[in-house]
DNA sequence: TAATATTTTGTAAACGATTACATATTTTAT
DNA sequence: ATAAAATATGTAATCGTTTACAAAATATTA
């Protein structure tokens, strides 16, 4: 495996014209730039990332923080990321904490040594204390789940109009028993979304009924389908469900299906996410879309600006209400 | 950021009793590792991966080659490959090609100037040639897509085996007309599978009919939709469809569902990957599983060993059919 | 106790690039 | 043709580790 000393050599260069040929530097002449290209392909030389690395102390990696890659509300983002960490001149390392604290303490860790330039974290049940920490040190941004206090850029929607958006399209059709389907409320978006669903009832003077909101332990599958159970069963049955995701919302449809309903006719249903699968249900699922690809690329754009020493603003993106067969 | 001279400086021994604690060689004394020790975390010093890997020569990080993360399939595989690089110390570096080959080539770089340490291909429109070439000199593996040829280790199932057992269900619960739902036949996987449709139909006399047979140029669920309302078209409509995938199954499903039909008592439908949605969908799919985790974790397995420079064989893991609401 | 064997520590050279700074070369002006 | 300015190249230090090898400290043996 050549280095640049052999490059160097065979081309009767110095080592610091070679580099800064590797890096087209403008000083370098045409003549002696093309004898050096020439043993280069000869030799076939990559420069390698690991003597670079060292030089400039950097690292050229990003880490992603992500509870999950399973779950699907993150692939746009991550498309997003990547796309923007590539043109860039970074890669990603995709960390799965799997809310586990011992993981992330190990993710941390790799910012800590060196191994990457800044973090994007996405992950929800992140241990605060330890990021707002981390974040005194080395750049990070949040991406999707923040934290207000904190003094960590991030970019995010609100979550609190969207969720009133959803509801008051449900209002408009006519809906009174709206039921809420969220997650424990630990999550910011949880405590937010819940907000606007209720701002949106007492805006159309329908009373909150605590009944009709289920709190899901996780965020599941089969959560969707406890909750959606447990809600059939309420005497007074509501006639539309708002979901604060789209995995929630796909366990309801299905206990819904199950129990020989009709969605959109017996309960309506609205999701949160618009990931991919909410059109390959049957019927289709109205849902909130978040920006999610242009979420993932700007959170990129912000950690590589912060990598840079740059001063960097928190963004809030537009949501939209796409109006599909469950409602 | 203090640095290995400044541990070793305070602790009033060389760097290199520093480098040996970190390490942790046999032969420091106890006295002076403690003593070392109180240093390190007093300074909160972190070794630099930077300095380490360029002296080692090694990155510690394994390059993940797959299509998209957002294709369900390769989110199992994933968690396996990450659990087990861990465990090795080692991380991931998760490469979208988007069958892009110059998004592929620049991946492939990543190898050759040792910003990676090897590569486990999942990517069935990788460049073969290229592919083949990079293995000459640089450690790969190949999961779940492979070549019989190539003299690449792979981790795979075996998919004229598996489509064999999934249309034997089917023609056992008494169909006849059973059609197959694939994909273009570029990728072994799909050749293999049909290959394994044709010999259940034969081995129960049932004859092959080419119209029956549906090749989606793509694999996206609108293929599966696409190619369903095909076969749904015919003069003598299919009572099965087995679909080489998951997501074509569940295109199908929405298919057969929109045309006011049942499953699975107008059309049967086997999938193929049960992946997270196969039983998410009403009705739940019946589905060829494949061990997805141990591939993932075993493909890592493999990958590190030939890093390690040991020699690794091929391994063909089982399938399971997993019998649904969908039959 | 002295000589030897063993264990622990230190010195200094890698690893492979980048980049101030010094020097050599070319261009421009006179 | 010569001096000055501008451009191109080279020298050598540096990034932060690991690790042969040398040296020092300790343990063992006679």
């Amino acid at each position: 495996m050549a280095n640049i000393q052999d490059v160097a050599k065979k081309a009767g260069v110095s080592v610091a014209t070679v580099s800064r040929v590797l890096n087209n530097h403008s000083s370098v002449t045409e003549k002696t730039r093309i004898k050096v290209e020439k043993v280069i392909s000869e030799l076939s030389y990559e420069p390698s990332m690991l003597g670079r690395n060292l030089r400039t102390s950097e690292s050229k990696l990003l880490l992603v923080l992500l509870p999950s890659v399973s779950n699907p509300y993150y692939t746009e983002i991550i498309n997003g990321i990547e796309e923007t960490a590539i043109r860039n001149g970074y890669n990603i390392l995709l960390c799965e904490t799997d809310s586990n604290p011992e993981r992330e303490s190990r993710y941390f860790s790799l910012v800590k040594n060196r191994m990457a330039d800044g973090i994007i974290s996405m992950d929800p049940a992140v241990n605060k204390e330890r990021l707002f920490e981390l974040a005194k040190t080395y750049p990070i941004v949040q991406c999707s789940e923040y934290d207000k206090g904190a003094d960590i850029p991030f970019v995010t929607i609100n979550s609190e109009l969207a969720a009133y958006h959803a509801v008051k399209h449900l209002i408009k059709l006519g809906h009174k028993k709206i039921a809420l389907l969220t997650s424990d409320e630990q999550f910011l978006y949880a405590r937010e979304r819940r907000l606007g669903y209720e701002r949106a009832l007492r805006e159309f003077d329908i009373e909150v009924n605590k009944q009709r909101i289920y709190y899901a332990g996780n965020i599941g599958f089969e959560n969707g389908q406890q909750g959606m159970r447990s809600l059939l069963e309420l005497d007074d049955r509501p006639t539309a469900v708002f979901a604060v995701s789209d995995i929630l919302a796909i366990g309801a449809l299905k206990e819904i299906n199950s129990n020989g309903l009709r969605v959109p006719n017996d309960i309506a249903i609205v999701g949160f996410d618009k990931i991919s699968f909410s059109n390959m249900t049957y019927p289709t699922l109205t849902t909130i879309a978040q920006p999610m690809y242009r979420m993932g690329s700007m959170s990129a754009t912000m950690l590589i600006n912060k990598i840079q020493g740059k001063h960097v603003e928190s963004i809030v993106m537009d949501h939209e209400l796409v109006i599909r067969e469950s409602t």
